[in-house]
RNA sequence: GGGGAUUUAGCUCAGCUGGCUAGAGCGUACGAUUCACAUUCGUAAGGUCACAGGUUCAAGCCCUGUAAUCCCCACCA
């Protein structure tokens, strides 16, 4: 294979990919339950453990021999990594729905996650990715009662199996796609263990916790109000209700009191429901109602007669202090008839028409029934007021209707204990979270938790394994019964007949079992997947689902379900505005991946990005991330032509490390050469043109990206990489490369960076690897490189000479006229670093010639304290020069005044601690001496 | 009412345990150009770190208060 000119995407993604999936690269290594293949009776999972414990992260890289000099920079801090004690990496991903187009969050999500196992999966961890689909319960079903009705049907023209079984072909019909998407956007995940949300496993495994609860008491069969979806006809749990403010009337009506020519005046925002009024509330402490208490109302339009009762649910400073109390229908008085035991009369029906009223009234929908009887009381003088109010609104989160609360009968869970145990877990810090306040807000939450409904009303679900009894006569059987045979409509246990409960639980039921049922726990076995490492998804499910996998993942397993959670935000638009189909801002990932390659997209969506934050995105950062791909593109096709032509007759160290100086420089190169083995045993060498210093700076890089991962600074690590690629490997390393070639250094040093990029940019780290002559196997596979062995001294002064390269570069961009660097050469005096590298400098700045001082200083001298260097000017350019020359001074003088301030403070001296008090005298030496000759200079001049 | 965040360059964001002249990308200006890459190279400009106090030898960072923006939960007869 040979390098083109720049790097196409579209060339290699898909290839490259089924590539790794053939080769099984993202199978995890170790099996999630015990083998002995070794047949030597213990658990061979231990014995692997104990190998790759030092594998990769361990300092110790150099195989047995000695290092060259007692100098050489070894990395002595201890590695960071959060998972030190085991050798598995298992991470689920939060499954999208099987019947939908990947967005842009689920663009992040991967990316976030893919790094994270790719990176882990390089530093030899046995990494398990696991897919996951989703039935998107409510979801899906939103789509396809669409679908029905779009072909002039409705759900109530089938049974509910019949839907399921409709459902089920339409989600077969669909699927595949989202695959394929994260296909793309190259999810290492390991494919033969994708987990749908309604696979035989999972329905198992919720039926089984559904049974535990069962048994504990913790399911109960309430009649309690719900929000329901009139449009829909499902509830929902409170947390899928969205709350909207909205304009409303608040009206006075008068109640007359029985017995008495007196009226209470109530005030209410639903008219309508008086029907199903079973009580008025005033408040114990207030005195205004005070003998009013006990007596009874007539109600109007109807001649029912309700008790006056002290609740302190009436606010006596609002209205008139007075409110009538509809238990069915609104879910503070629902509360308030709990305590007064009051009567629950259900007054309007759950498709929105009013039942069980006065004749007139029945079967009106509510707003009919609202007019009607508002028109009703004002004709009997019963209404004595209105007041225009804002008052939030619960409305279907999907379709917008308001939503009723509605009286029925449903499966509720006790969430009490399991709220309980999760709050002790979390606050015993057995779960880290990015962001760190998540956990605070957490359990904040847990606090306030209330039973939670797991019945929905939907055919699209797991059905609720629970029967109820038919027959009448066998009166000492229990009214339900929990039975596993969901596929039956009815089943008889001991000569009584039950049928099942048609509705399905809420999705989240299942959903928390995630971790649970993607790595296969078991009661049995031990498994090195569980809990998982970390835990990635969206902050706004932090409630509906991060809290409920802990809560199951305790109650189930004992244990926490993962150890970390990274949660991110959403992403924004350009303007940090929330895309949004109505705002046309929405961004496709798969249209950015197609346009400017995977690795683009997920160096792009990684940028600028922390944790828990909602946060912009445009594609000008994608844009970055392809020319990125580009340039680690062309670097590596630079470093194969040099490769090339060294390969053909000899690469052993001696050969290539052969610097081609002319003049003195190679004394000084050949003295400061080293020869160093890397791990692999490849020996390479270094010198002082940038080598050494290229060693430093990749180490101090891997540095930086593994703390950076280990605190899951996604953003940071891939800005590391991103300068330390482009800024110092391509535009000095290489540069000096292009006078000097070290080949093994070349190998070894590109491999490093193409391997530490893998995670963030597969792709083309992929085909640059496969492109590259020498090169073996997948870096999709590769082990995380060790340390780079240098001479820091000699890695110092190649700082010097860059130091030194950008004054010149600076200086001569700063003279008047154009093509300076052209015409002006450098001369040097008194100075070893400069004589020793005139040919590199020479080619790094650009300059015509670099000669030794003859006689008197002439031209610009250059600001730099511990060089002589001029530039060989004219005296007409220097006295132009003059006036930057001043400002120059000055600047230095007002730093060298800062410093020397700091140094006049006793306090400082005595209290700072000593390195830095030292350092500020280094500088102020170093000012001074600069200001010195800079004036010298103005003097010349 | 309860809880959580944000405010740093024109834009989007870093800035870790308080420590040298507050950084990056994009954008802008100026300059370069056969020899890996115009998806390029070089140079520069651009900051009252929201505001006001305080602690400290030293504050973008810690403390107190203020303002603006945003999110979540609960309530709203």
């Amino acid at each position: 294979m040979t390098f083109a000119k720049s790097y196409e995407p579209g060339e290699f993604e898909s290839e490259i990919y089924a590539a790794w999936e053939a080769a099984g690269v993202f199978k995890p290594s170790v099996s999630r339950v015990p083998t002995d293949d070794d047949g030597n009776g213990r658990d061979d999972r231990e014995v692997l453990e104990k190998v790759s414990s030092r594998d990769g992260v361990a300092p110790a890289r150099r195989h047995g021999r000695s290092a060259p000099h007692t100098s050489v920079v070894t990395s002595g801090s201890p590695r960071v990594t959060p998972f030190s004690s085991s050798s598995t990496f298992s991470i689920v991903m939060p499954p999208p729905n099987a019947n939908g187009n990947l967005h842009i969050g689920h663009g992040l999500t991967v990316a976030l996650e893919d790094s994270l196992t790719r990176y882990y999966r390089l530093r030899g961890l046995s990494s398990w990715y696991i897919p996951g689909a989703d039935h998107a319960g409510f979801e899906t079903w939103v789509v396809y009662e669409r679908f029905l009705e779009k072909q002039g049907h409705t759900r109530f023209e089938f049974s509910r199996d019949e839907l399921y079984a409709r459902v089920w072909d339409f989600v077969a019909e669909q699927r595949g796609n989202m695959e394929l998407q994260l296909r793309a956007l190259g999810a290492s995940c390991a494919w033969d263990d994708l987990t749908f949300t309604l696979d035989e496993n999972v329905i198992d495994r919720v039926y089984s916790t559904f049974e535990k609860m069962w048994k504990d008491g913790m399911i109960y069969r309430g009649e309690k109000l719900v929000n329901f979806c009139p449009k829909h006809q499902t509830a929902f749990a409170d947390i899928e209700v969205e709350h909207k403010d909205e304009k409303g009337t608040l009206w006075d009506i008068a109640y007359k009191i029985d017995g008495s020519s007196k009226k209470i005046i109530v005030s209410t925002t639903r008219p309508e429901t008086l029907f199903g009024d079973a009580a008025v509330a005033v408040n114990p402490n207030g005195e205004r109602y005070t003998d009013l208490i006990g007596k009874f109302v007539c109600l109007p339009l109807t001649d029912k007669k309700i008790p006056i009762i002290a609740d302190e649910h009436a606010d006596p400073a609002y209205g008139t202090g007075a409110v009538k109390i509809t238990p069915a229908h609104d879910f503070d008085d629902f509360e308030v008839g709990e305590r007064h035991n009051l009567p629950r009369l259900q007054v309007i029906s759950e498709s929105g028409k009013m039942i069980n009223v006065p004749a007139d009234y029945e079967g009106l929908s509510t707003e009919e029934c609202r007019k009607k009887v508002l028109k009703d009381l004002k004709n009997q003088n019963l209404l004595r007021g209105e007041k225009k109010i804002v008052h939030s609104v619960a409305h279907c989160y999907k379709c917008g209707t308001t939503l009723e609360p509605m009286l029925k009968e449903q499966w509720f869970v006790d969430v009490e204990k399991l709220a309980a145990v999760a709050i002790k877990h979390l606050e015993a810090g057995e779960i880290k979270f990015y962001p760190e306040n998540k956990c605070k807000v957490l359990i904040n939450y847990l606090k306030g938790l209330k039973d939670w409904n797991i019945s929905r009303q939907i055919p699209w679900g797991i059905a609720i394994p629970m029967f109820k009894k038919v027959d009448d006569a066998a009166t000492d059987e229990p009214d339900w019964i929990f039975d596993r045979r969901t596929n039956l409509r009815e089943i008889e246990k001991g000569g009584v007949r039950y049928v099942r409960d048609e509705d399905t639980f809420d999705t989240w039921f299942s959903s928390s079992h995630w971790p649970i049922v993607c790595t296969d726990w078991t009661e049995e076995n031990f498994n090195p997947y569980y809990p998982l490492n970390v835990m990635e998804t969206g902050a706004d499910i932090l409630f509906a689902w991060v809290a409920r996998m802990i809560m199951m993942g305790l109650y189930v397993t004992g244990e926490v379900p993962f150890r970390e959670v990274y949660l991110h935000g959403l992403v924004l638009d350009a303007h940090g505005q929330k895309m949004s189909k109505s705002k046309g801002n929405v961004i496709n990932p798969m249209e950015l991946v197609t346009r400017f390659g995977s690795d683009a997209f997920r160096l792009g969506i990684l940028r600028g990005r922390s944790a828990g934050m909602n946060q912009a995105f445009s594609e000008d950062s994608v844009i970055a991330g392809r020319n990125l791909c580009n340039k680690l593109w062309n670097i590596s096709r630079f470093v194969q032509g040099i490769v090339g032509e060294g390969s053909e007759p000899n690469t052993s160290f001696a050969s290539s490390r052969r610097p081609v100086v002319t003049g003195g420089a190679s004394s000084f190169a050949a003295a400061h050469a080293n020869a160093y083995e890397s791990s692999d045993s490849e020996l390479y060498t270094t010198n002082a043109m940038g080598e050494d210093w290229i060693c430093r700076e990749i180490n101090e890089c891997l540095e930086q990206v593994e703390r950076d991962m280990a605190e899951y600074r996604f953003a940071e690590a891939v800005e590391t990489l991103y300068a330390t690629i482009w800024d110092k490997y391509a535009d000095w390393f290489l540069e000096s490369q292009k006078l000097f070639k070290n080949v093994p250094l070349l190998k070894k040093t590109l491999e490093t960076l193409i391997i530490a990029l893998h995670p963030f940019a597969p792709f083309v780290t992929e085909a640059i690897w496969q492109n590259l002559s020498w090169t073996e196997g997948f870096v999709a596979a590769a082990k995380w490189p060790a340390r780079l062995d240098f001479d820091p001294i000699s890695a110092e002064n190649f700082e010097n000479i860059r130091t030194i390269v950008s004054e010149v570069r600076g200086t001569l961009q700063s003279l008047p006229g154009s093509n300076n660097a052209k015409k002006y050469g450098l001369l040097y005096d008194n100075d070893s670093l400069v004589k020793d590298n005139q040919m590199l400098i020479k080619a790094l700045a650009k300059v015509p010639t670099i000669n030794a001082l003859d006689g008197a200083p002439r031209g610009l001298r250059l600001a730099l304290a511990n060089h002589e260097l001029y530039l060989d000017v004219p005296e007409k350019v220097v006295s132009e020069y003059k006036e930057a020359l001043t400002e120059r001074i000055l600047a230095v003088g007002r730093e060298l005044d800062g410093l020397n301030a700091r140094m006049m403070n006793p306090n400082y001296v005595a209290k700072a601690p000593e390195h830095l008090v030292k350092e500020t005298k280094g500088a102020i030496t170093e000012k001074e001496a600069l200001i010195e000759r800079l004036k010298q200079q103005l003097k010349l001049v």
